[in-house]
RNA sequence: GGAGACGUGGCUGAGUGGUCGAAAGCGCUCCCCUGCUAAGGGAGUAUACGGGCAACUGUAUCGAGGGUUCGAAUCCCUUCGUCUCCGCCA
């Protein structure tokens, strides 16, 4: 959601920082359904100040016992809103117009963002960790999860259809421990409070964070009107909606362990093996509400955090600064997180850490004051994973995996995993 | 699920059709005063949008949306939320 004031200040500039996204000059569009609305705003309300005016002439007569004047006022009002509400229905449609054009449009990029087309334009940022040395060809964690009996897609599918999965015995607990580790260390070493939220919403949440109106294709909705999260970015950022938060109270920052659930609509045939790509998955997402001027060293402190999952676990990731075609809807900036699957001999996207600046706190009306001062203004937003548990768990599947099939237990996660060392058949 | 009550400013709380953006108290900010000591006095204290260089001014908002009316915090409808009782239930 964007700031008229700013596109009327400089609609050149809007419209270059949009043409990076691919989008077409809006601008233009946009300022004539602004003025247009401005215009009928003024006429209406200057009718409107003219009723009031009126209206409390009437209430003086009447209490006066001048009822012919309040009669003759009451016409000359009800003449005045026989030409006013035509110019109210006109100002609802243009507004309603002009709403529904900025709600689509996406986030404004940074600068800085690399240009290109998809994520072969990605820009690497640094690689961390080396890749194990094999003396034998690693699986891919759905043939070794599946020869252990602890990965069952079949009876998933059974259940629910396909891109579900069954998880037993050693590998349940392995996608439990990676949660608590994920928890303990955000909450532990990096500041954000634990939380628990709903992963069923209403529209107003999901149009807040910018899955809605545009990508309600990919999410699951229920028969009543509820929505299934697929991030709980949607819930933390949304915990605050609607509030003027205190300055002291900034950083806010949310961690939590949900399920998300989505819709895969775009993705018909990718992914289709294994549990890379699931409808239902488990994620640790961290969100941190901060003032403006600390969002951009929110966002590296973020990545950091979420860098340190994976150095902990010692499984050898690349960060990777999003291009302009591959960056997601409300993001300005985005570093993605891929670890290495040696299966797969590739890196793949295993979190996403994405400032958002303003552009969520105006859809979702969350700002702060300073103390001291009178106005408001709307918070910078940011979040991230911190991080993905399928995709984690697959990843130390992958690099742990032994010549037999069985999987070794990272160290750090040890603590969580009940004496269980070596992760054998469920 | 059934029956009922309620939703007012940072908080408490008045206000059932007219000068109510809203009494009063608390809190907060600023100023003043002060040795009958954790006191007294005064002023200020919502948000958003429109117009204006500005001072300022207009409009809207009493959970939200719609309606009735010349006029709505007050009446009607819808919706969301809270509470109470019954039912059911992890």
């Amino acid at each position: 959601m964007f700031d008229l004031k700013l596109i009327r200040q400089d609609p050149e500039e809007f419209d270059r920082r949009n043409a990076r996204r691919g989008q077409p000059p809006l601008a233009d569009g946009l300022l004539k359904l602004d003025a247009e609305r401005r215009e009928l705003l003024t006429e209406i309300q200057a009718g409107l100040a003219l009723r009031n005016e009126a209206s409390k002439a009437i209430g003086l007569a009447m209490r006066e016992g001048r009822s012919d004047e309040a009669e003759a006022l009451k016409a000359e009002v009800t003449a005045l809103k026989d030409r006013t509400s035509d110019l109210e229905a006109r100002e609802a449609e243009v507004t309603a117009a002009l709403n529904a054009q900025l709600a689509s449009i996406p986030n404004l990029i940074h600068d800085d963002v690399p240009e290109g087309a998809d994520e072969d334009a990605n820009e690497l940022v640094r690689m961390v960790g080396t890749p194990r040395a094999f003396d034998f060809a690693p699986k891919e964690h759905f043939d070794l999860g599946e020869a252990l009996g602890a990965m069952d897609f079949e009876a998933a599918a059974r259940l629910s259809g396909s891109r579900f999965v069954a998880l037993r015995g050693g590998l349940a607990r392995l996608s439990r421990a990676l949660g608590q580790f994920m928890l303990d260390t955000h909450t532990g070493e990096f500041g954000y409070t634990e939380t628990v939220t709903p992963v069923l919403v209403r529209s107003d949440a999901l149009f807040g964070t910018g899955q809605l109106p545009k990508f309600e294709d990919d999410l699951f909705k229920t028969t009543n009107d509820y929505y299934l999260i697929p991030t709980a970015e949607v819930t933390l950022t949304n915990l605050h909606m609607g509030e003027i938060i205190d300055a002291e109270r900034l950083p806010l920052r949310y961690t939590a362990l949900s399920n998300c659930f989505r819709s895969e609509a775009g993705a018909a045939g990718r992914d289709t093996r294994g549990m890379i790509r699931q409808h239902q998955f488990d994620k640790v997402e961290l969100v941190s509400i901060v003032a403006p001027e600390a969002s951009e060293a929110e966002l590296e402190r973020m990545t950091k955090a979420a860098e340190t999952i994976l150095q902990r676990l010692d499984l050898p990731y690349r960060v990777m600064k999003l291009c302009s075609g591959d960056i997601g809807f409300g993001a300005q900036r985005t570093y993605d997180l891929e670890v290495w699957l040696p299966g797969q001999n590739r890196y793949r996207e295993i979190s996403s850490c994405s400032v958002c600046g303003d552009f969520q706190a105006r859809r979702s009306n969350m700002r702060f004051r300073a103390r001291g001062e009178k106005a408001t203004q709307f918070v910078h937003t940011l979040n991230g994973s911190g991080l993905a548990i399928g995709r984690a768990l697959i990843a130390v599947m992958e690099n742990y995996q032994t010549e037999t099939g069985t999987i070794r237990v990272p160290e750090a996660l040890k603590p969580y995993m009940g004496g269980i060392e070596v992760i054998g058949e469920a």
